[in-house]
DNA sequence: TCAAATTCATTCGTATGCAAATGATATCAA
DNA sequence: TTGATATCATTTGCATACGAATGAATTTGA
């Protein structure tokens, strides 16, 4: 029983078997955050007019055709009142257009004007590279077995 | 040469091999973000009176006591702008104090208090819980997986 | 049928997150 | 030494992101 027992002690006590440090660097939260702040600006020197969620729901109306507000909200992962800020800045630039649904007077349809469906198609090839740039430091494999898990967990 | 010849023709248009479709579902950054979307849900549901950038802030300076508030920005990937609202906060709370550096008088330094100090102690076996329910649908190994990936995207 | 519950959209408040501009201080270099 | 640079911090402006409250319209169910 001689020097630093305290200490080894200390470390036992908890029920699970934790240890003593915890570096934030290894939490996949953290982690996460990071690489999804590299993503973005990746994107923007790609991309400069527009953010990744304007261009999530410009390529989503692409994809789908008129739909309401909320409805394109849940499909490119927004709540309402997220998703009504990036409509409001698309429609102040002209790339989509709202009316109202003649049925059900709650909805306010969204849809791409000719303008807005120029942008997406001239944007997506950049997409693509921004994509290939993105997951650069991982070789095909491991993009592959990335994308994957990454996916279980979205 | 029957019909549809002309959407064949169209779809190799193109210098390079691009599919005339264009996913966002399958897009690393939608994907990414909608992940870093879940992981901060389940860290509010255990955490409710601190977000994950304060909650960074706090274990960070656990790990290397007092520093500079550029500094400890750099070390939890937040600009200047960022981290001085995310310790201004802190700071209203009563879980870190500022103090200016004796020698550089540019510098603002920021430390815990020891009401800080027990907040961060006991929220870290929380914060282990959240790492792993974030990470619950990999298997372990594919967890470990995932972790070398990602940081190497991060 | 009609009251209760639900859905759609808006608004408000709070918290990141970053670019750009600014001011104060410190460091470097001629 | 001093003039040019660089660093630290702050502020402003803009854009997500989400909880909570609200109001209008629709659907449900007893």
């Amino acid at each position: 029983m001689s020097g630093g027992e305290e200490n080894l002690l200390k470390l036992v006590e908890a029920d699970e078997p934790e240890e003593n440090d915890y570096h934030l660097q290894e939490q996949v939260g953290f982690i996460l955050r990071k690489a999804h702040q590299r993503h973005v600006a990746i994107f923007a020197a790609h991309i400069a007019d527009l953010t990744p969620p304007q261009f999530a729901a410009l390529a989503k109306l692409r994809d789908i055709g008129e739909t309401s507000q909320n409805q394109l909200g849940s499909l490119i992962a927004m709540d309402a009142a997220t998703v009504k800020g990036v409509i409001d800045r698309l429609k102040a630039r002209g790339f989509v257009e709202l009316s109202k649904h003649e049925v059900d007077k709650r909805r306010l349809l969204v849809n791409l004007t000719a303008e807005g469906r120029d942008a997406i198609e001239r944007l997506i090839p950049v997409a693509r590279e921004i994509t290939e740039e993105t997951l650069a430091p991982l070789s095909a494999k491991e993009a592959a077995t990335f994308m994957r898990l990454l996916a279980k967990l979205a």
